[in-house]
DNA sequence: TATTTTACCTGAGGGC
DNA sequence: TGCCCTCAGGTAAAAT
């Protein structure tokens, strides 16, 4: 999404805001007519990302430039559901619209972003920008080191060139928290949500309730060389659309296939015993009983 | 302090 | 037809 976003947004104009649904905002310390007041006018320097957090960081307004770094980005996360489209003007709104965002591009001319979100789970903000506790850019697509502040207790993506490797390893090995719960544990790594840690866990062949302490080092390798491999392969192929609800900035499905995710009674991929289903933290685990030996 | 559970939310789909 | 229940899951507050 970030990817189909940066193009459009980068170096555009905001000419006007309408929120529909204040519950889009959770995430903003503002009520809807102070978020779209301080948009209006603000120019948009690019698109970046870090895990799940995507933010547009906002030149500031002439008037109060105290320096050329931006001070304040727009913040979304999708949360579920959450869509962010690229649409011409006359484009219909569509029934889950909650935020319209229009742009003057000066190349592209005239364009809209919605934000579009059906369980809204998913919100916008605006949010101060703090430097990285790491020095290193903010995040994905991002010119500075700086990162919006509601983000900075995020993670870097296991992608990301400035990941620790080092530190994932060591919080590894002093929770005795089942891996799969780590593996969803943001503060850890981003980017890693209830599908990718069960795909990431099959290719690796580690079961979701092995403690994260009992892994080996070199367990520990395979895991995080599967969970980026599983990363790139979803870029690549523009999400996982597991219903209609995953699209890119175009509306379009992903084509991402799983091995294990909602494979429930399929065979494995490997060795053909039953992949199982079993409730975990709310949601459901799916793993190979053969490939992947409980603890 | 560290870890685990719950609330938030809408729509699809199944059972009766 | 229509009501009730379950499920989907990311985040952060609340509970243990």
């Amino acid at each position: 999404m970030r990817l189909g976003l940066a193009p459009a947004v980068s170096r555009a104009t905001i000419s006007g805001v309408e929120v529909f649904d204040p519950r889009a905002l959770t995430r903003h310390d503002g009520d809807a007519r102070d978020f779209e007041a301080r948009l209006a006018g603000r120019r948009i320097l690019g698109a970046a990302r870090r895990g799940k957090f995507l933010w547009m960081p906002l030149a500031a307004r002439s008037a109060d430039a105290a320096s050329d770094a931006p001070a304040e980005a727009l913040v979304a996360h999708l949360g579920m559901s959450g869509q962010l489209l690229l649409r011409a003007p006359g484009a219909d709104a569509g029934r889950h619209l909650r935020v319209r965002v229009g742009l003057e591009h000066p190349e592209h001319g005239e364009l809209r972003v919605d934000f579009v979100d059906q369980r809204t789970f998913g919100s916008l903000a605006i949010n101060g920008l703090v430097p990285t506790s790491d020095g290193a850019a903010g995040g994905w697509g991002a010119a500075e080191a700086l990162v919006p502040s509601q983000v900075a207790h995020i993670a870097r993506d296991p992608l990301d060139d400035a990941f620790d490797a080092g530190r994932l390893g060591a919080v590894l090995a002093r929770k005795n928290s089942a891996v799969k719960r780590v593996l969803l544990d943001q503060t850890v790594l981003s980017g890693v949500g209830n599908i990718y840690a069960d795909e990431a866990l099959w290719a690796a062949r580690i079961h979701p309730e092995t403690p994260a302490s009992a892994l080996s080092p070199r367990a520990v390798g395979r895991l995080l060389a599967e969970v980026r491999a599983v990363l790139e392969k979803a870029l690549v192929e523009g999400g996982t659309s597991f219903d209609e609800q995953y699209v890119n900035v175009n509306g379009e499905a992903g084509r991402n296939e799983l091995n294990v995710y909602g494979q429930a009674g399929r065979a494995c991929e490997r060795c053909g015993t039953s992949i199982a289903r079993e409730r975990f933290m709310n949601r459901s685990s799916h793993y190979c009983p053969t490939c992947q030996r409980r603890p």
